[in-house]
DNA sequence: CTGAAAGCGCTAACAA
DNA sequence: TTGTTAGCGCTTTCAG
């Protein structure tokens, strides 16, 4: 027996497909006793809409897809959750079909299947956005400033966030800060780091090459670089770390070696993942609306999908110190 | 201007429709000149095939669909990031549209887009399952063993991976083994108790309740059982938990207390998730191949939505210990 | 190797 | 309130 097709439902309930396609859409022009037919056919014959069908006849495609860009890790992230769960509430509330690609970042990906696409960030894979701009594809990045390409963006002022790190350690009297950055190929990555170091010389305050920890945001870089920090014949008072997931595994490094934070050694973070109040200490950090930004991303992208808006939006956001209990003046200049 | 229809592509060619649908497949039945003029029309329209009319005129739904129960922070969690990367993974190669369902476990899913659909666990959604195989869509669930509705599963014995974990550490010679349970409301949860508990008396090893610690597979539930352990006037003397991601942070708390594992207190944990390797201790752990299950469960959902299979494949699988750095023998008895 | 034509299942005027 | 009908864009026989 094959699938009913609302042919089927028609005959069965002996009315014509347009009363059953009403009651389908829950038009209300139809009276109660022909939609109670309906009903029961549609349950006796299991009876489902092709979805395909009904978006070709209303001439629109009801999805849209999401890209992570494939660096190893960056599944395992507060940032890369966060977002899925920006998109998927997004598409929940506004009925859209969420179509994942998972990818390494060169696999051409099949655009035709969504009306429109997020890009949770751009890596390496700037090819697959410009080839979904030249298709045509409406475009979507999120934590990307990207102003030479017909997308929307919406990201955060990463430069300014690493001079609000430096700042507050600085203001705090430290002078031997040391840092270990995020994925130097992101924007992110690179652009905190870029503000904190600027932040740091306005200030005149030196920042030798051993104090600065090339990480990638994975837990394990930080606690690599945390080690090599504590080693130091003389080790900061500070360190400022591109998320707080590697902040927490520092903070773990430290109690480890028998130190304490803030006491002894202070610790910043960045993004306010909950897991920063749960720890041994709760984890001063930079606040970014992650959440936020991937939910506004669907809509911004709907809108211009579904012929509501026409003009793609460009969004920058300033990021936010959230003062919480890592950081303290160091004990002695 | 509007999109470019097949239509418009065979006029530019001069052609019918037929031989520019026939380029679009790569069927190899078209001269090449005809080839080549279907090429240029098609890259100067820009033209996308219409997904869903294909999707309608072969009669084919190329998608299926991905759920992830919503408790709280699942989503945090080793678990599902595997999970996603495999279902993810296998897609990919199939070339099928995966379509993420993010839901609260109650909201009603529209399972009208999807050939098929997997889900990541049951939990409370058991109703959702249902009310997918009741409309007669293919199901297929992950980390549940479920017997009694017309759905496909693959699932480890974790009753077994329980019973694995205690019977090591008594090997080990421990009598005063503590546990950090998972969601007690999952069957994984439940069943790596079960096992445990009955691992433990069949060796007639008492399990105080002091020493059982309802966690939800969070960190911050391992944080607090830790130490509440670690706190009491007797303390254990090894820790099973759940998860990897607990035994992490149940390895973090003890250092904290400036203690060792494995020498003061082992901890084994459950998953294999790679963390295990790059902490302070190598985590001694019970492997379940998260990856390859996701991946087997869209194989299987999909040959039977595809028609090449008819029966539910009920596959059960063995866990297995992987012995690292973070278990040994207690000092004293 | 190519084209004509019959659908795929549904929606949305339009008439009644 | 209901039914008729013309597509939506594409695939796929079937002739040629």
């Amino acid at each position: 027996m094959k699938k009913a097709s609302i042919t089927d439902v028609a005959r069965r309930a002996k009315l014509s497909i347009s009363t059953v396609s009403r009651v389908i859409n829950n038009l209300s022009t139809v009276s109660p006793e022909n939609r109670a037919k309906v009903e029961e056919a549609v349950a006796h014959l299991k009876f489902k809409p092709n979805v395909s069908a009904q978006r070709l006849a209303r001439g629109v495609n009801n999805s849209i897809g999401f890209v992570i860009p494939g660096y190893p890790g960056i599944f395992y992230s507060f940032y890369a959750i966060e977002l899925i769960r920006g998109v998927g509430h997004a598409c929940e509330s506004l009925n859209l079909d969420l179509v994942f690609h998972i990818t390494n970042g060169f696999n051409p990906i099949n655009f035709n299947t969504v009306g429109g696409i997020v890009f949770a960030d751009i890596i390496e894979n700037r090819r697959q956005v410009e080839a979904a701009v030249a298709t045509g594809t409406p475009c979507f990045v999120i934590n990307n400033k990207v102003d030479d390409l017909d997308v929307g963006y919406i990201a955060v002022n990463n430069h300014l966030g690493g001079k609000i790190a430096a700042d507050y350690l600085l203001s705090l009297g430290h002078k031997k800060i040391a840092t270990v950055t995020g994925n130097l190929t992101t924007q992110s990555g690179a652009q905190r780091y870029e503000g904190f170091k600027e932040m740091l010389e306005k200030k005149k305050v030196t920042l030798p090459k051993e104090y600065v920890h090339q990480g990638d945001y994975s837990r394990q870089s930080a606690r690599y670089a945390a080690e090599r920090f504590l080693d130091l014949k003389n080790p900061p008072t500070a360190i400022f770390a591109a998320s707080d997931e590697m902040a927490l595994e520092i903070i773990s490094m430290i109690h480890e070696k028998g130190m304490k934070v803030p006491d002894d050694i202070s610790v910043i973070g960045y993004d306010d993942n909950p897991a920063c109040l749960y720890g041994a200490v709760a984890v001063t950090t930079i606040k970014q609306p992650l959440f936020q930004m991937a939910e506004k991303a669907v809509r911004c992208l709907n809108s211009i999908v579904s012929g509501k808006k026409t003009k793609n939006e460009k969004i920058y956001l300033d990021p936010e110190l959230v003062v919480r209990d890592s950081c303290a003046s160091p004990k002695r200049g």
